[in-house]
DNA sequence: GAAGATTGTCAACCTCCTTGCCTAGTTTGT
DNA sequence: ACAAACTAGGCAAGGAGGTTGACAATCTTC
C-alpha cells in the first residue's frame, strides 16, 4: 500500500491548493481574453496591479513598490511596459528631483474600469452557473480565510503593504 | 463619480479573482517553505505537477505533456531539472525507439508523498484557524464552481487532459 | 558642507513557458 | 518493399515577470 500512482494523483487533485490554482488560472485567462476582446489588445493582467494602485494625482515608483509588494526595479520595468501601451505617463516630481510621478492617462483609467467591469461580469456569470449564494459564500469564506492567513495582504486605505505581499 | 482611485482600489481588492490570487500565492509560498524545511532544499512547486502524473511503471514525455496540458518541450525541460535533482530517471522505451520513459526514483516518490503531507498539514492548520467546517465548505464550493467553469481540468483516471488545461 | 539615505535605472540573471526547427524513429499507402 | 507522412524528443531563441547588485543623481542630517 506504499505508493499507488493513480491514488496519489487523485489525492493531489482534491487539495485546496490545487483547487485554488485551477480556479485562479481559469478566471485569469478569462479576464485576459475578455478585456482583449473589448479592444485592449495589449492588455496583460499585471497591468491592473499597477494601475489600481495609482492615486488620482499620481504616485512615485517607490511608493508603488511598497504598496504592491515588489521591488522598485520590477515596478520600473512594469511601468515602462504600461507607458508604452499608452496607459500611464511619467512626470518629474514637483519638489523631489529624484522621484518620478506615474499617473493615469485617460486610456489608463478607462482600461482599469473596463477590467473591473469584466471581472464583475465574470463573477456574475459564474454566479448564474454555480449559484448566486454559492459564489457569494465562496467569496466570504475566502475573505475569512485570508484574514487568518494573509492579514497583511488585505487592503487598508492609507497603509502600505508589507514587503513580500502578494503581487498582481 | 467618474474615478476615485481609492474606491477603485477597494473594489478590486474584493473581487473573487483577487481573493483567489492571494490565497493561491500565500498557500503556495507556505508549501515551498515547509517542503524545503523538511530537507528537500531544491524543491519547487512545479515538481509535484510532473511527479504526480507519473505512472508507477513510468510515463513518456508526450503522454505527460498531454496529461499536464503543456508542450512536450516544457515537459522535457522540467524533466531535466527534476532529473538533476535526482527525483526521476529517464530510460529508453522498451519498444519505441523514439520515446523516453520517465520514472520516479525512490527520492521522487518520497518527495511527492512529503509534499502531499505538507499540503494536508497546511489545510489542517488553516482549518484550525478559520474553522473546520469553513475550510471544508470552501473546498466544496471551489470544486463545485470548477465543475462548471473548468470541467476539462478535473481529474479523470485514464483520461488525458484537454490541451490548454491548467498546469502546475 | 561632508556623510549618509533615498530614488530610479541599467545590467545581468533566473524561472517557466512559448514557438520554430530538426533529427531519429515508426506507420502508412501503394 | 520503400517512399511519404507522421510522431517523439530535444535544441535554440525568446518572451513575460520577476530577482539582485551596482550606480549616479538627489535629498536630508548633522
Amino acid at each position: 500500500m506504499s505508493f499507488d500512482s493513480a491514488s496519489v494523483r487523485a489525492r493531489r487533485e482534491q487539495m485546496l491548493l490545487r483547487l485554488l490554482f485551477r480556479a485562479t488560472h481559469t478566471m485569469n485567462a478569462e479576464l485576459t481574453r475578455r478585456v482583449r476582446a473589448r479592444g485592449w489588445t495589449a492588455f496583460k493582467p499585471t497591468f491592473t496591479t499597477l494601475l489600481s494602485h495609482l492615486d488620482t494625482d499620481g504616485t512615485t515608483i517607490s511608493t508603488l513598490a511598497a504598496r504592491i509588494g515588489t521591488s522598485r526595479q520590477a515596478v520600473s520595468q512594469l511601468a515602462r511596459a504600461i507607458e508604452e501601451a499608452g496607459l500611464i505617463e511619467r512626470m518629474p516630481h514637483p519638489t523631489d528631483g529624484r522621484s518620478v510621478v506615474v499617473r493615469h492617462t485617460d486610456a489608463g483609467r478607462r482600461i482599469l474600469l473596463d477590467a473591473l467591469d469584466v471581472m464583475s461580469a465574470i463573477e456574475a456569470e459564474y454566479a448564474g452557473r454555480a449559484g448566486e449564494a454559492e459564489v457569494g459564500e465562496l467569496k466570504g469564506l475566502l475573505a475569512h480565510l485570508l484574514g487568518e492567513i494573509d492579514p497583511a495582504g488585505a487592503f487598508h486605505p492609507d497603509e502600505q503593504r508589507s514587503p513580500g505581499a502578494v503581487p498582481n
